[in-house]
Parts: structure tokens; C-alpha cells; sequence
DNA sequence: GTGGTCTAGACCACG
DNA sequence: GTGGTCTAGACCACC
């Protein structure tokens, strides 16, 4: 599978596989109606406990990415389904600039690299 | 004072301290020398116990952003010290990003949501 | 386990276990990848509290020793990421070295104490 | 004076204090029977606070290094009431060492850096 | 099971 | 006054 896990990262491992999973759907890998790959699969891919992924997918489909059907798997969700308020999203976006002001990039810096971010986000398709 | 803390928010309390004091420190409402309020006062203020303070404090100085000495205080290190590598930024960056791609945000929306964080950490002195 | 406390070591409990657990890494009795005992056994057979163990083990993987990850425990680092400059390291010698001199050692004698404590940290393995 | 304090120091102030009068001692800077500098004189010159010097003083003299007589000043002991046992000189020595040995330094650098630490302190007389 | 966070409250060390 | 350390004990997050 096209996910991964970084034991140096210092994100949960369940967090990791959600936020995985949400980049691919915004990058379009994965689109909408296309099914995850199983539990079992990913937890033996990336060799973490089946129980860790089962969380993800859980976390995911609470937050209306993806739909689980019982024995048929998890199908990425309607896009309508899916989404933050912006109120929710600033809190992280600030504490991400604010680590880049801090270490003193300019403000033409980060706003290079947010489109860059943008553009690797953007590129429907993905490296697949 | 003007930190604060959000019982709603994800994060644990002593970290929402630490992110409070380095967005303070972006913005140039602490500069380099100025004291930090004390443990106890902060503590006061936000009514959270002594000790969750005082591991925010101590991680802060871990981190390079404050000195503190035992029976002086707390002030915001040089600026030199602080500030951390692109690598370690880029996470959450990509992160945040990936939200509002998923909230169907459009680029142009998202650069500006950008640009207009920037301008109000770069306010120096802030709202002080 | 292999690691002790001493109430009348002037340092603070969570800096013995920090000290004991470099020890027992630089003499490979600990080696990469394996695990550390856990907190809850470390603070019961040291009879000291969760805490003081949670605090020196949290240390030890931001100075780069072990690696901490949450619902497993911890792990030895890779040396690589090991380690601190030589700036850092000399002041304690000199420290070290200022007292036998003041309890008038002379220099072969305080040169077989430093030759005998390298040679009981380099037997690979150690007292385990 | 030849005293020094370094707010980067991990040491409290005061220990770097105490640390300091024993190498002067130690390189013979100091020598039996020689008046220290006055607690005021030395607090102004650091820039501390007097009684942070006071309790180097008094720790010094508890330690047998100085004797403080009152009205008179301090001066420096008598060599035979100096110095440690051998028993609470190793473990700092111990940690020190330690430090070096997970930084990958080999015996041989080891033993060179303690000779070289040792030739400094013991050019009699010193860079007074 | 593991470690992480937080509280309440005590006592010590430092300036 | 300041921060540092430690305890007891609770509850949560992760695997």
C-alpha cells in the first residue's frame, strides 16, 4: 500500500495511518467510492497491531471520510460527507506557521512552501 | 495575563502553554531578556496546578526558547537558540494543509488564510 | 533489575535512574533495540513513585538515549542518535578530576582510577 | 577576580562558585593561609546577589576548604583539613566518564583529555 | 499491558 | 520570593 509509518515520527501510529489516509483522499489517490485496503492488509504491511489500524478506520469513519460496511470493508466516503469547519482547521495552521516564524523564514518563505505543499496536494492522480 | 488555556482543545494543557509562549514570542509580545510571569501566577491565572506549568516551562527551556534559573525566574532566551530545523516543520505544515484540501478549500482561499496568520504574528508587539 | 537508588546521593532520584540507565547503555549491558523494563517495574523495585520514573525515562528519550513510544515501552536508541558534544562533557571531568587533586592524588594514581573505571564500563555485556 | 559564573551553566550559581575556589586551590592559586576576595567584593564583581556567595562561603568553609573568621574574612585552609574520601570521588568521576564513553571517544582520547585536564591543574601558581 | 497527563499537596533548593 | 523534586492517586491514550 502507498501508507506508512515512521517510528521517529512522533505522532500515535493510529495517527499517522488517519492522517495518511486523509493526504491520499485529498490528493485524490484515493477517491470517493474506491475501498481502503483491509485492516488486516495495511496492519500486516506496516507490521503494526490489527487493533491500531481498526482504530484509524474507526476514527476516519467518525469523521465521515469513510464508510465502513460490515464484512464489505471501509469505502472512501462522499466528499460531501467529509471536511472541517474552518474555525477547527486555524488552530493547527497557526502552530504550524508560528514553528517556521520562529525559526525565522520569512513571510515569502512559507508562503513558498505552503504552495509547494499545495501543489504536491494538488497533483490529482498522485504518485500511485 | 495572555496566555490561555481550552479544555475542548486536543491538545494537553501543558502544551497549549507551550504553544501560547512561543506564538507570544513570534509575535515579539516577549522579546529576548523579557521575564516570563512565574509558575505560580501563570498557574493562578489559567487554574491548572503548579506542576503541569512547570513541565511547560521546563520543556520550553529544552527546547531553547527560555532560560530558566532556579531561584530567578524564567526570560526568553536569545534568539540565536531558538528555532528548529525545515524538516521537523514540514509535518504539520502538510498537516494543516491537508485539512482545508479536504474542507474543499481552493488554493487562493487557502494562501490567504496563510498570509492574513502571518500578518497577525508578525504584528511586532502585538495586542499587547 | 539492575538499576538503584541511594537517598543519600545528592542527586535528585530521576537523575540516578537517568545516570544508571547511561551506564548501563555505555557498558552494553543495554544494547540498541532492546527494551527498557517498564516504568511501573522500575518504580516498584526501586520503590520510588510512577512518576519520578515516567520523568527520567521522558529525559532520556529527548536526550536521544531511548525511544519512548506510548502503549509500547521503551526502546534503546540507535547510537547514532547518541551522545553529546565535547563541550558539554569536560566541565564534569575537570569537576571530577579538581577533587582528587584537593585529596592530593597524585597524577598515576588518579590516571589508574580513570584507566580502572574505563576498563569496568568496556567490558561488553557487563555484570548482568 | 579570577572567579567566574556563566548563566548558560547547568550549575547553580553558587555551586559555580564553590567548583571555582576549589580548582584556584587545586592549580595553587589559592594557597594555604591566603585571604579570599570578600563575599561583597566578589558578589559585586559576578553581578549576584551577596548571599548567594555567602552560602558558597559557608559551604567551603563546612567543607573544610576555608576558614572563615569572623569580622576577618576567609582564607584558605590548612591542606590537611581539605579533601574528600575516595569513596565520594568516583562517582562523579564515574559520570563524567560516562559521558565520554557514549559519545564514542576511545580509552586513549579519554586518557588524554584527563592528562591534559590535569596539566592545567597543576601549573602551580597559574594564570593569576 | 504500556506510557501520558493532571491534580493536590508537601518539602527542598536557590537567589 | 523563585523554580525543583517527589509523592499519592486518579484517569486517559495507545498498542
Amino acid at each position: 500500500m502507498f501508507l506508512s509509518v515512521d517510528a521517529s515520527d512522533e505522532r500515535p501510529l493510529y495517527k499517522q495511518v488517519i492522517d495518511g489516509v486523509k493526504e491520499l483522499i485529498a490528493r485524490g489517490v484515493l477517491r470517493e467510492g474506491m475501498p481502503l485496503p483491509s485492516v488486516r492488509q495495511v496492519a500486516g504491511d506496516l507490521g503494526v497491531n490489527l487493533n491500531t489500524i481498526a482504530v484509524a478506520y474507526r476514527e476516519l469513519q467518525d469523521e465521515g471520510f469513510v464508510n465502513v460496511r460490515h464484512g464489505a470493508g471501509a469505502v472512501v466516503a462522499a466528499r460531501s460527507a467529509q471536511g472541517a469547519g474552518e474555525g477547527e482547521l486555524r488552530k493547527p495552521l497557526r502552530t504550524a506557521l508560528t514553528g517556521f516564524v520562529l525559526a525565522r523564514f520569512s513571510d515569502r518563505e512559507i508562503v513558498a512552501l505552503v504552495r509547494q505543499e499545495l501543489e504536491w496536494l494538488r497533483q490529482k492522480g498522485g504518485t500511485l
